[in-house]
DNA sequence: GTGGTCTAGACCACT
DNA sequence: GTGGTCTAGACCACG
């Protein structure tokens, strides 16, 4: 499984790993039980800080999707396909709600800010 | 012209003040020339540090929508109201276009992505 | 608040933190809206890392105790009580668990261990 | 005698040997001057690395439960079984003692601490 | 080899 | 001033 980190994203490069190994688990690239690299050697690999990388796993771990074992490493958990659903779902939701709030913040209509949504979908 | 400031909101404080300026100028509420509240007062009345209205003014004013005048205030500057509405519109599009997206890699059907939509919009 | 760091203890730092600071939460110490010290005056009040007591505010802010506001700081949260004492019983349960497991690993009888056990709660 | 290793469980493996040799010698089976199966064989047995075993071995050796013999092996030293299971014994009490204390801190009543010890012992 | 914690300092965004 | 992220390196515990 290849990660690629963006350095001059917005986004926190931990969480450019912990989205990209969850998106790996989601569409089954990654399976229960299998050992993810190393903090050391994912480090070494995208030339960043193993606290990085350790703060990414640290995150999968309390989100439930890995289990780290002590001088082992960090196994990816059984997945439980419904909380997953769940979350993706919140996320693509809590998406839209920041849309539709800077669409009110501007001043669209619900109906405004429906149709720009329509015009999205259908394409 | 009233901004009202949300401080429990995800959104930074000056950006607030930013958009909700926007707002006013392309709803005619704020003309060429009008002079924005001074960065002392306003930060009075919202009870705001100083320097965050001086942020968003920075950003209102590197944006081109007003003009500083060293010693007077800031001034609304010449804009089209209507090219202003296609911008902000476009930028919400924008960002439903990404939510959009984000959920079919998730595998959502677009029935299931506007049913999220809609919870969204009716809240 | 005073908190007191033990650094030869086997216990980490940010997590002897996290301790006292629910414990202050608990005893009513720190009440709701609180501003907890800032990370970098109580990394040099206690002569440790920013980073450390950081590590210990977002672990606070995860559980749920605080809540942090980016530029201003940490925040006592509304805590509820239920939540509360769920947790403390947990925390309780396992230090029971743990030492019951120890002594079965030591080859003592349930009957044993309930003696040991009453032993002590009747002091 | 056989050794038998959890590696779901939260106490390292080379403190579970630890355990289980004292364990064996407290409750006879294993007897002053037996020899401990060599590293080699119980790292193969266990399918662990021998440095976990050495490390178990060294532990016990340091604690007087054993005497290393070079290019012989570990033999089990002499020891008053009795004393052990008291002090053993003496070591559970501490952590029941150490959780009772955190529970009457958390404001529960004597009866509730029964009932999670109760609710442990039963698992 | 692995993860777990910590340091001392940096740069950025927000107030 | 505040928190948020990141670095480069250290030491410890576990395997």
């Amino acid at each position: 499984m290849q990660i690629i980190i963006n350095n001059s994203s917005m986004v926190p490069i931990y969480e450019q790993i912990v989205e990209q190994v969850k998106k790996g688990i989601r569409t089954g690239q990654l399976k229960e039980n299998d050992l993810l690299p190393s903090v050391r050697s994912l480090s070494k690999d995208l030339k960043i800080s193993a606290l990085t990388v350790k703060k990414a796993y640290d995150v999968l771990e309390s989100d439930g999707f890995t289990v780290t074992v002590h001088g082992k490493g960090s196994y990816v958990a059984a997945v439980n396909p419904a909380l997953l659903l769940e979350e993706q779902k919140k996320e693509v939701e809590t998406d839209f709600e920041r849309a539709v709030q800077k669409g009110r913040r501007y001043g669209l209509s619900d109906k405004e800010i429906r149709s720009l949504f329509d015009l999205i979908l259908e394409d």
